[in-house]
DNA sequence: TGCAGCGTTGTC
DNA sequence: ACAACGCTGCAT
């Protein structure tokens, strides 16, 4: 009797069609990748699960890739369960799932013996009779055939990484050299590959050129998980700390979760420096003494490598997995392929980590879990915190929420008793938390330093004496506008309309929205003019401030996206301060994650205002949490902390909160404004984002009947489901790399009437090549 | 009347 | 993605 399989297929056209298993083939079972014929070409697919003999001709499966599967039932469910929710096959979700490696066709079998050729490739199996094809299956059930990436695909999976910052030294018509050096610059490391694709197909001579100049290097990289894999002298001590009395009860309430395996969701509520991360550990060792494996989240790669290194230092003869969507296509294909070997693991890592093909997690932990990089919106659109959950209800796994400053939809749904509520009030210690103030910038002329005299004062005398200072501004670049001083204009970008940010030692004006940069100096677009005043304040400029207005010999370090461009130079930075190499780290928002720097006294906050007034609902939220994640950089040491944060406005009621550092009253203060306005987590929020090209003729008439038509499409599609709907309204951010945009917003009682108003609003597009529309299911951001 | 050109459809 | 199918248009 025949058997006959479902196969998803990972490459297009993604949809399941069924093969038929060949007799003389070992037993199938699902989660197996097999090579399939298709037309005239040959497939990889996943086996999902057997069905009876279909009405149709079916083709025989041609060869099995995995010899234990790949995926297990859990994962399969997973892969529907997410194709379901984006509305889109389970063919393309695992299309994004898989690593390339894994879903390519473009294979070569190595084979020993049998009188086969050394090597086959999957056309020449194809062409093999039957006798042939059963006494190659011996073979490959003996072990004594592999699957390899054909060596041609696999020198596509070059790493290319940069070396040097700029200004380079290339001549200036080198076009396509310049061209991948500003590539590496503004997207990291990449491929062979990627570079071919979006550079241009003749890269190579410019690769070798530059590689031979040492400004990138060429390396094909294998196995070795970690980028950069410094060691840091803020290590955690191998040896587990003492338990404090409140870590102990909050292990060993969550260690009554982890063993009653009802698959519970814990909210860990800890102050910054109140040891999360030793909890983290100590669960972790419970778990993996169970036999179950543990998967360890942080919202970005340097929190992650610091929580890798803090593991395997805790765990040293364990293997820690460390993964991430920055590693090479040949390490995230080792990570995923050994983790299929079904051992219970330890694997660190950044939100993609979760579609990892772990066997039996017993524990997953979200550090950070307010920190919206946990959303992934490009893509394929998920919540990691939502993907976490039914993992671990799946699979009966304690899932920890950690937070210093929870997300507000998360503390209240432990406050009605959702989920339950673990506290850490006390940093470690002892340490007292730092002290807040304010310090008033209403005076501050525009054209003088951004720091207030005091402010100015703080820093000096903390570097003369001896410490350490953070200081925060979340804004980086040279200056925000660059001014023309004979037109009066602002340089905008031209997709974007937004004013672009200067960038003094890049030589460039960047669009910080959609890349677009010019090299500077240029001449005014508007009236020619070549004469421009910086205005405002970035991270890069305020270095140079500094290092005028601060004691001589003050060591002074900088980190933002633009000196933490290269993977390495982020670990040399952070190494360098807690070294004590220098006294003072400017930097944007990523400073104030996560990060041990004991001998910091100092933080100061040097625009507190920045990023409160934005149009969205959640800016004071989101304020907040930076705010005292910042503060919490401060007195993790003996020493004691304080912070300042400067702000133009100290009057507004916003700073109480801050002040006060205790989330509770925070918290109580927020909720209730949400309550009253009718905001998450009362309603389910959507965003209908709209877009449409910006014309050449500009006639934007046309544009205003079709708004007019979009509003009313939108309230017809709304009304029958009680959805309150308004818009579409220009979005703050009117333009973006070329077209118009405009916003929707949604509230609702579930996400399904969110969904179908959204569907029924698409039916109506009239023009469904030009009028671009997405849905953004609660969104982070409004712009 | 024929077939180049392109939109539509299906891939087990 | 990609090839095979069928409809429209222009030269024969």
């Amino acid at each position: 009797m025949t058997e006959y399989w479902q196969i998803l297929l990972p490459s297009p056209p993604y949809s399941e069609l069924t093969y038929e298993r060949p007799e003389w083939f070992p037993p199938l079972s699902s989660g197996e990748r097999v090579l399939v014929p298709m037309r005239r070409s040959l497939r990889v697919g996943v086996l999902t699960e057997p069905v009876p003999k279909p009405p149709f001709a079916t083709k025989p499966i041609l060869w099995p890739l995995d010899r234990t599967p790949l995926l297990d039932a859990p994962y399969l469910e997973l892969v529907s369960n997410l194709a379901s929710r984006q509305m889109s096959e389970p063919g393309a979700v695992l299309n994004l799932l898989l690593p390339s490696g894994l879903r390519t066709s473009d294979l070569t079998f190595a084979v020993s013996g049998g009188g086969f050729p050394s090597r086959l490739s999957p056309q020449d199996l194809k062409k093999l009779t039957k006798a042939e094809l059963k006494r190659l299956m011996e073979l490959w059930l003996s072990g004594g055939m592999q699957v390899h990436l054909n060596p041609a695909r696999e020198a596509e999976e070059t790493v290319i990484r940069l070396l040097a910052d700029p200004p380079w030294p290339v001549r200036p018509n080198a076009v396509v050299q310049l061209a991948v050096l500003e590539h590496l610059l503004e997207n990291g490391q990449t491929t062979r590959q990627r570079l071919n694709k979006d550079v241009g197909p003749n890269v190579g001579p410019a690769l070798r050129r530059l590689s031979e100049a040492k400004l990138i290097s060429v390396e094909r990289e294998q196995g070795e998980n970690c980028v950069g894999g410094m060691a840091l002298a803020c290590d955690s001590p191998a040896e587990a700390p003492a338990n404090s009395e409140e870590q102990e009860a909050a292990l060993e309430r969550l260690g009554a979760s982890l063993k009653s395996g009802k698959g519970e969701t814990v909210l860990l509520h800890g102050v910054t420096g109140s040891g999360k991360t030793h909890v983290y550990l100590s669960l972790a060792e419970q778990c993996l003494a169970r036999g179950r494996s543990v998967l360890l989240l942080a919202p970005e790669v340097a929190l992650a490598c610091a929580l890798h290194r803090a593991a395997t230092a805790r765990f040293p003869d364990r293997r820690c997995v460390l993964y991430h969507g920055y590693q090479s296509p040949g390490s995230r294909r080792d990570a995923f392929l050994s983790l299929a070997g079904s051992e219970p693991a330890l694997v660190v890592g950044t939100r993609s980590a979760l579609f990892l093909p772990l066997r039996q997690p017993g524990l997953i932990v979200l550090d950070e879990e307010h920190d919206e990089s946990f959303k992934q919106e490009e893509r394929l659109a998920y919540q990691a915190k939502e993907i976490a959950w039914f993992r671990a209800r799946q699979s009966g796994a304690l899932l920890v929420l950690g937070s210093a400053t929870p997300d507000v939809k998360t503390f209240y749904a432990a406050s009605q008793g959702g989920l339950p509520l673990v506290s850490l009030t006390r940093r470690v210690g002892g340490g007292t938390p730092p002290e807040i103030r304010l310090v008033d910038i209403s005076g501050l002329k525009d054209s003088g330093s951004p720091l207030s005299p005091e402010t100015l004062e703080a820093l000096s005398s903390t570097v003369t004496g001896g410490g350490q200072a953070i200081l925060m501004l979340n804004r980086r670049g040279y200056a925000p506008l660059m001014y023309c001083l004979d037109c009066g204009e602002v340089v905008r970008c031209p997709h974007c309309h937004v004013a672009m940010t200067f960038h003094k030692s890049r030589e460039r004006l960047v669009c910080h929205y959609c890349g677009t940069a010019f090299p500077y100096p240029l001449l005014c677009p508007k009236c020619g003019g070549g004469n421009h005043l910086p205005m405002g304040e970035g991270t890069e400029r305020l270095e140079e401030t500094l290092a005028r207005a601060l004691p001589e010999g003050t060591g002074i370090l900088r980190m933002d996206r633009d000196t933490t461009r290269r993977q390495e130079r982020l670990e040399q930075i952070l190494t360098d301060f807690s070294q004590g190499r220098a006294q003072v780290l400017v930097g944007t928002q990523m400073l104030s994650k996560g990060h041990h720097f004991p001998n910091v006294t100092l933080v100061v906050v040097a625009d507190g205002d920045l990023g409160l007034n934005l149009p969205d609902y959640r800016s004071s939220e989101r304020t907040y949490q930076l705010l005292l994640q910042v503060a919490g950089r401060a007195g993790r040491g003996n020493l004691p902390g304080r912070v300042l944060v400067q702000t133009r406005n100290p009057g507004h009621p916003f700073w109480e909160h801050v002040l006060r550092s205790d989330y509770a009253t925070f918290y109580a203060g927020e909720i209730e404004r949400r309550k009253r306005f009718h905001y998450p987590p009362f309603v389910c929020l959507g965003l209908i984002r709209l877009s449409v090209p910006v014309e050449e003729n500009e006639s934007s008439g046309d544009d205003t009947r079709l708004l007019m038509e979009a509003s009313s499409a939108l309230l017809r599609a709304a009304e029958p489901c009680n959805v309150s709907a308004l818009g579409p309204a220009p979005a703050p951010l009117a333009m973006l790399r070329g077209r118009r945009r405009y916003n929707c917003l949604l509230k609702a009682k579930t996400w399904r009437d969110v969904r179908d108003v959204y569907a029924r609003f698409c039916a109506w597009n009239p023009e469904p090549d030009r009028i671009r529309m997405r849905l953004d299911l609660d969104p982070v951001n409004m712009l």
